[in-house]
DNA sequence: GAGTGGTCTAGACCACCCT
DNA sequence: GGGTGGTCTAGACCACTCC
C-alpha cells in the first residue's frame, strides 16, 4: 500500500518506486529473485500496471532491477569491484578475458583528445573481462600503432593491458589515466545486458613504455554499480 | 522522418531518440535552444505524442536535454571540469562555496566502509561549490570530529577541504580516495535540478592530517556529466 | 496456453510559463 | 488563454518463457 506518508507529495509511480526499493532493502524482495509481476504490483498498490511499469523501469535505469521479458523482474545483486590505482596497475591477474574483436580503427571518443592520440587509424583490440561464474565486469577497448608486432597483439588479445606488459618483459615509463562516467553505447549495453543509456564508469588510458614507439591507448569501461577505484596518495616527508 | 536505416530493428521510441541526438550532434537543435514541442515533434515525426515523451525522458536521463515544465525541452551544454589528483590534490582555489546546513549525522553510505570511518555521530557540513555563472559543480559532505574548533568549521564551510587545511596551515599525512558512481538521492538531485536517480560521479576521502585527532572523511559528488579526473603515475627509476 | 515484460496508442487532467 | 511538459489511466498487440 502506498501511505501517505510514503506519498509525501511525490507522484504516484515515484512513491511505487520508492516502496518497491525499501522492499528490496528490507530484504523483503530477495536478490536473484523475481518479484510479483506488473499485473500484481498493479492490484497490490491499486494503481495502473502502466504507473507499475514505469516505476520498473526506473529502478532498471538505477541499477536495481532487472526485467527479462517472458521471465520476470529479478532483483540485482549489488557487488562492487574495487581496483586500486595507487601504484598505478590496475590489478586484475586473476580475471579471465574474452576476445571481441581486432579491427582498424580510428580513436573517435573526444574524452581521449586530452592524451592527444594520433590522428592515424590504429589496431583497435576490444575484449571483455570478466571472473568466472560471475556477470562481465569490464569491457576495454585498447589501440595499438598499426605496426606492432603480432606476437604483442596476441598478448594484449588475451590479457588485460598491464599483465600483457607484464608477460612481454615491457616495462611502463608513464600512465595517465582519465576517469569519468558516461553513459553505455548501444553494443555495449547488448554485451552487458544493461538498458541502452546505462551510465558506465570509464577509464581512459595513455601507458607509454620503454619500449620505443610503443605508446598504449585504450579505455576500460565498467557498469556504474559493478565497479570503482581506490587511490591512496601519501604527503612526501 | 524515421528512415529505415535509422529504424533498424529498433523500438520506435528509440529511433526516436537516436534522431533527436543526431540532430544535437549535427548542430541543428543548439545547447540552451528549446528543441521543438512534443505536440510538433509528434506530427513531425507521425508518431504518438506518448512515444515523443519516452523518448525525450530518456534523453533527460543520459543528460542530453533539460525539461523545464511549462518552457519547453532545452539542449544541455556539455561543459565538464576536470580535477588532477595526481598530487593528492583536488585544485579547486577558483571555486565558489555556498554552505547548505551544519548538522549532527552519522556516517551512513555503505562504500564509506572501506574507510572504517567512526561509528559515532559527525559534524556533516554540506555545501554546494561552483563556479560564477555557472550551474552547480559539486556537493560535498565532510564529516568532522564534532569536537573540533569552531574556527576550523567555519573554514571548511566556507572553502572546498583542501583549501580550508592550507588556509589553517594543517599539513596533510595521507590521503585515500574512493571513486565510484552512484545514484543521486532525493535531495540531491532537487539541488542540481536533475531526476532524481541520475547518475553521480563521486569521490570519498579519507583525509589523515598532522594535527592530532584531525581526520576528515567526505563524499563529494557532481553530476556525471560535469566532472571527470585525471591521474598521472610516473614509473619509478 | 497462460503468464511475463515491452511497445504503442488514445485521451484526459494538471501545474506551470508566457503574453 | 494557449502553449508547454508531467502524470495517470485504459486497452491492445507482440515476443518471449515455461509448463
Amino acid at each position: 500500500m502506498i501511505t501517505p506518508q510514503l506519498r509525501a507529495s511525490r507522484s504516484l509511480h515515484e512513491s511505487v518506486r520508492q516502496e518497491l526499493l525499501n522492499r528490496i532493502q528490507n530484504g523483503a524482495y530477495l536478490p536473484n529473485l523475481p518479484i510479483p509481476s506488473t499485473a500484481t504490483l498493479s492490484s497490490e498498490f491499486g494503481v495502473s500496471p502502466i504507473t507499475i511499469k514505469r516505476a520498473l523501469r526506473d529502478l532498471q535505469a538505477i541499477g536495481a532491477v532487472t526485467a527479462i521479458a517472458g521471465k520476470g523482474t529479478f532483483v540485482k545483486e549489488q557487488r562492487r569491484f574495487l581496483i586500486d590505482l595507487s601504484d598505478g596497475i590496475a590489478h586484475l591477474e586473476t580475471a579471465n578475458v574474452r576476445l571481441m574483436s581486432i579491427a582498424n580503427e580510428k580513436i573517435s571518443d573526444p574524452a581521449m583528445e586530452m592524451f592527444n592520440p594520433p590522428g592515424e587509424a590504429t589496431l583497435c583490440v576490444r575484449k571483455m573481462i570478466f571472473f568466472a561464474g560471475e556477470p562481465p565486469l569490464a569491457y576495454d577497448s585498447t589501440y595499438l600503432s598499426p605496426d606492432v608486432d603480432e606476437a604483442i597483439i596476441d598478448k594484449f588479445a588475451a590479457r588485460p593491458v598491464t599483465e600483457a606488459l607484464g608477460r612481454l618483459g615491457i616495462r611502463i615509463r608513464n600512465i595517465s589515466y582519465l576517469i569519468d562516467a558516461s553513459t553505455a553505447a548501444r553494443k555495449v549495453a547488448e554485451i552487458f545486458a544493461i538498458p541502452n543509456g546505462y551510465p558506465m564508469l570509464r577509464r581512459l588510458y595513455k601507458v607509454t613504455t620503454t619500449k620505443k614507439g610503443l605508446t598504449i591507448f585504450g579505455i576500460l569501461q565498467a557498469p556504474f554499480d559493478r565497479l570503482s577505484y581506490s587511490l591512496n596518495i601519501q604527503s612526501e616527508n
